[in-house]
DNA sequence: TAGATTGTTAATCGATTAACAATC
DNA sequence: TAGATTGTTAATCGATTAACAATC
């Protein structure tokens, strides 16, 4: 029986192991899920029902270990492995997102950069060389990499996720504005920061 | 009667919207909910239930005309008035931001920077003078901006959010990784890149 | 033990889908 | 008119919340 984990879930779930991270590092050591609730404006029945679906984390009367919880979680969540990225498209949001301190510190590591412009390529960005996107195959494979971001212009981007998932991509992140059609069985997050914009917008205009 | 219209709805909103501009640019004058929902990965009734909860913008047998879809579309979102933004905190990710071309075409112009770092400031970025965040209050009503952007560490989120909620600001769009709080009545929308990572990270580590 | 807090079952709420009448 | 397609009411599905037993 393996259930259907909603995405909802699991956007939770990250959140929860961001919070167990820091206060854990911050030496707490227990913290009900009424606290919790209190920190994420999230309400503690939420947070147990969410945790319960993973196992059980807590301790009756007592309430949840952090370093329990972030071993655990962070284990659901995959983020003690370490993934290798590559990030194809070094415009100006691609190499942000490159230089981007966050994404290291929970074991994503950024081992290429692809662009198709020669006067980017060779070119170094957070101390990686650009590579001609044509390459990529050969690269991902060499250099284990497990991750594509996507930062090319919409109309590039199938071209890009088809390439990626070519290359034998095990996920992949797009931020080009437009929906893209990958294998069911390849992940794909998208980031649409403009459909994300137009919502703030509309709730702006409603006030 | 004014029905709570949910985030789902919004959000799908603007994909629609986004589609129907660049049909209408390339000249496509009506579309049905059945062509829409191949384009976009939603279903036919989805799609006709989501506008049907703003008006009556179809015609029976026939399907909908772009045109009027892009402008009540649009102007349900705001997206037909100008929005003069700011971003406080011009690291890599709100330079990066503060770079990107995509937001202009939609009616939001970026209208300052803000940073404390007295080696940025005064500096120029896609041809705005950084300005000292101590200046905030002033500069956003003169300048009449109401959306700010926050791209500061997390740490200093909830400080920024403070400032542009004194500035009067009339919308924030949060990429700092953190909960912040703000009144109600000011619409919020956060972007958590490193959530969604985590999710990516989740999805891989189940195949 | 009494108090606190989890984990789970049942109830509710909201969002999606199905069915179909309306009508161009 | 017949075919196509919208808009809406009813049914289903899934997610959240309420209630409470279990137990540290």
């Amino acid at each position: 029986m393996k259930p259907i984990i909603s995405q909802a879930i699991i956007g939770r779930l990250a959140l929860y192991f961001r919070l167990f991270k820091s206060l854990y590092e911050d030496g707490v050591q227990v913290i009900s899920s009424e606290d919790i609730g209190k920190k994420l404006d999230i309400t503690p029945v939420q947070i147990r029902k969410d945790l319960a679906v993973f196992g059980q984390f807590g301790m009756k009367g007592v309430g949840y270990y952090t370093s329990e919880l972030v071993s655990q979680i962070g284990n659901i969540l995959g983020l003690n492995n370490r993934w290798n990225m590559a990030i194809v498209g070094v415009g100006h949001l691609g190499g942000a997102l490159a230089n981007y301190k966050n994404f290291e510190t929970n074991g994503f590591k950024l081992t290429a950069l692809f662009d198709k412009d020669t006067r980017i390529i060779g070119s170094y960005v957070h101390g990686i060389q650009v590579s001609d996107v044509r390459n990529l195959k050969s690269i991902m494979t060499n250099r284990n990499i497990q991750i594509g971001i996507i930062t090319v212009p919409a109309p590039e981007a199938q071209g890009v996720a088809n390439l990626l998932v070519e290359s034998g991509v095990k996920g992949i992140w797009n931020f080009a504005p437009t929906k893209i059609n990958v294998p069911s069985e390849i992940p794909l997050v998208n980031e649409d920061l403009a459909m994300d914009l137009s919502t703030l917008s509309y709730h702006i205009s409603r006030e």
